[in-house]
DNA sequence: CGCGGTCAAGTGGCT
DNA sequence: AGCCACTTGACCGCG
């Protein structure tokens, strides 16, 4: 098992995901800005194996505007070999890596226009992992998108869109995550079975809307969707809700009982666990700590 | 130099 | 109808 949280780093003074407006936008100062971001998601994959979190989220910020229009210069090629220097660190210490893009990657959008940026997005990100080398247990998480009023049809857009429009090496890395309101664990397990894609559990979301799976089967069941010759084992997002605020908020820090109980009910079943909580790095070091003397990592 | 409004992008639930 | 939350704040103009 391999724990780790999302793309910042509190402790460091750094941010791999810093940006600019897209009025002020520059080749120059894109190039400049993608240079330190990746010298700063170095620092931060230094940092992780020195504390043993050996999972790790890339935001999706490294490079700015890198979907969009605007953006026409060939920084794939430009930053080769530093993408590849990173893979080669990511491969010799064994780490996991995901990415997320954010919410406005929808594939089954009515807007054909939204389909088309979401698709153009995942490209981008998907090439992120590509140029470092990494094999496809390195993933990308999206949700499964609106409903419309109208989920089977919503499900069938998805599905279609996903068999016609999307490139090989987006579907190689592509896995759906349950979210919490839409679509619930039924939902990616069928859009699993309409399109192969591995499913990545949610603990919180399957929290907030279920339809009645006790947690050790539903991570279970998550857990069937993944081939590990190809996947890797389950990926899933850690979290619990914040006390005496809206359904679904994040805790600012790990309540250390919880996790003990999910670990206690999850005994003997393998998966890699992002923590999606407020503080980071501070809770994935308690996560960890939890965890060795559970026997689990 | 610190504060706060705003920022490329979508959707749905809440008030 | 408008605000908020989402995996994650960061930028930039203004005082």
């Amino acid at each position: 098992m391999k724990i780790g949280y999302p793309c910042i780093n509190e402790t460091l003074d750094c941010s791999s995901s810093r940006t600019f407006r897209l009025a002020s936008y520059s080749e120059e100062r894109m190039i400049d800005t993608v240079a330190q971001n990746l010298a700063c998601l170095r620092r931060i994959l230094e940092y992780n194996v020195q504390h043993g979190l050996l999972f790790f989220r890339l935001t999706s910020g490294l490079v700015p505007f890198a979907s969009h229009e605007v953006n026409q210069y060939n920084w794939q090629e430009h930053f080769k070999m530093t993408f590849r220097r990173l893979g080669d660190y990511i491969k010799s210490n064994n780490l996991r890596i995901s990415m997320h893009p954010d919410q406005f990657v929808v594939l089954n959008s009515p807007n054909e226009q939204t389909v088309k940026n979401s698709i153009a997005e995942l490209v981008y990100q998907g090439s992120v992992l590509d140029l470092m080398g990494l094999d496809t247990s390195a993933k990308l998480q999206i949700h499964g998108g609106g409903a419309y009023g109208d989920k089977p049809t919503a499900i069938q857009r998805f599905t279609e869109v996903y068999h016609t429009m999307l490139p090989e090496a987006v579907k190689a890395r592509l896995c759906v995550e349950n979210d919490d309101r839409t679509y619930t664990l039924q939902d990616c397990l069928q859009l699993h079975e309409l399109t192969g894609m591995p499913v990545i559990f949610d603990n919180l979301h399957h929290e907030c809307v279920n339809n009645g799976e006790p947690m050790r089967e539903a991570v279970q069941m998550a857990a069937a969707t993944w081939q590990p010759e190809k996947d890797g084992i389950l990926m899933m997002d850690y979290s619990s809700q914040s006390l005496g605020e809206r359904k679904g908020k994040h805790t600012q820090s790990i309540q250390e009982q919880l996790f003990h109980d999910f670990l206690a009910e999850t005994e003997g079943l393998d998966m890699d666990i992002m923590l999606e909580i407020k503080d980071k790095e501070a809770s994935a070091h308690k996560a960890l700590k939890l965890a060795k003397q559970m026997g689990r990592a």
